[in-house]
DNA sequence: AACGAGCTCAACCGCAATACG
DNA sequence: TCGTATTGCGGTTGAGCTCGT
């Protein structure tokens, strides 16, 4: 039983729980769970954590390494590409933070969380309805993606939106199989809300290899070349599908992109000044997926 | 400068799955 | 097979920070 879970707050805490520290870490605690890792390997926690002296559950210990502490964590802000490629695995996937951080090196599961929650989930609440809603889901399919592929461009200075493919092979793997598509991406108005059913492409996972069309998400914009700005593929509900393009956030992913300053304050590759209001392209979209029922 | 509202993110909680004896 | 320990995951919380007034 781990003292720090059921064991802890269910019966009454023995005396080596009472003693336990809790909240946040220190520089010294932090010290000697560094060293003791790298001295003795991370894995068994409760022991670990008992052998090094600290205070600490096995738990807590666990992710304070994880999260904060493995030297392959990645610090700063998400980036537009990182932006992408979190929309698109979590369209398919939901809210399985963990599985989708296996596609962003050096980002935890509790970081994505994060995000999707205090980025995400803010704007949803601006448009008053729900983040898991076929309305937002439309939005940011057709409206956001978009822009942050426009905004990438434009930090690359270049059209081409495929710079570097470090990991396609991962994004191969993550790709559906066609039968999964249906034909979703070519009539957006029947996309099917797949964000409760995560555990159906559950098979997909690193070590499968599964080369096939892109998600419903990625395709309509990754493959219309410079008409992917406007909303043509949606309007006239058929976007272009190209699968030999293959390719998806992280097929230009490039960590050394610095949006941090532009990343402050908002999610949205929003064109104004003011990143975090709507504009006017923005309210039409909307209005447009209300009267048509979508 | 002071204050309050809103935001961020590290840490915790509870549960389920898995490993182990 | 069963009971216990451990690990991993997703949801939630709250302290501290930022920003606007």
């Amino acid at each position: 039983m781990d003292v720090e879970g059921r064991g802890f707050n269910s019966g009454s805490p023995s005396e080596e729980d009472m003693d336990l520290r809790r909240g946040p870490w220190t520089m010294e605690e932090d010290l000697i769970l560094v060293n003791y890792i790298a001295n003795h390997g991370e894995g068994r926690w409760n022991a670990l954590a008992r052998s090094a002296g600290l205070k600490r559950t096995g738990k807590s210990c666990r992710l304070r390494w994880l999260n904060y502490l493995r030297p392959d964590v990645r610090r700063g802000n998400i980036t537009p590409e990182e932006q992408l490629l979190i929309l698109e695995l979590h369209s398919r996937w939901g809210n399985r933070w963990s599985k989708i951080a296996q596609y962003l090196p050096g980002r935890t599961d509790n970081e994505i969380k994060n995000y999707w929650r205090t980025r995400v989930q803010k704007h949803a609440k601006q448009l008053q309805c729900d983040v898991n809603s076929k309305q937002f889901k439309d939005a940011m399919r057709y409206l956001w993606m978009p822009r942050l592929v426009e905004r990438i461009r434009a930090a690359n200075g270049t059209n081409n939106v495929v710079t570097s493919q470090p990991n396609l092979g991962a994004i191969q793997q993550v790709s559906p199989p066609a039968y999964e598509m249906g034909a979703a991406h070519l009539n957006p108005s029947c996309t099917p809300d797949n964000s409760s059913n995560a555990a159906s492409s559950d098979s997909a996972g690193p070590s499968v290899q599964v080369v096939s069309p892109p998600s419903d998400f990625t395709a309509d914009y990754y493959f219309q070349g410079n008409n992917n700005s406007d909303m043509g593929g949606f309007q006239s509900g058929c976007p272009v599908v190209c699968p030999e393009a293959i390719t998806s956030p992280v097929g230009f992913y490039n960590p050394t992109l610095d949006f941090e300053s532009s990343e402050r304050t908002s999610w949205f590759p929003s064109d104004g000044a003011d990143n975090t209001s709507w504009n006017v392209d923005d309210m039409w979209f909307w209005q447009q997926q209300f009267s048509n029922g979508v």
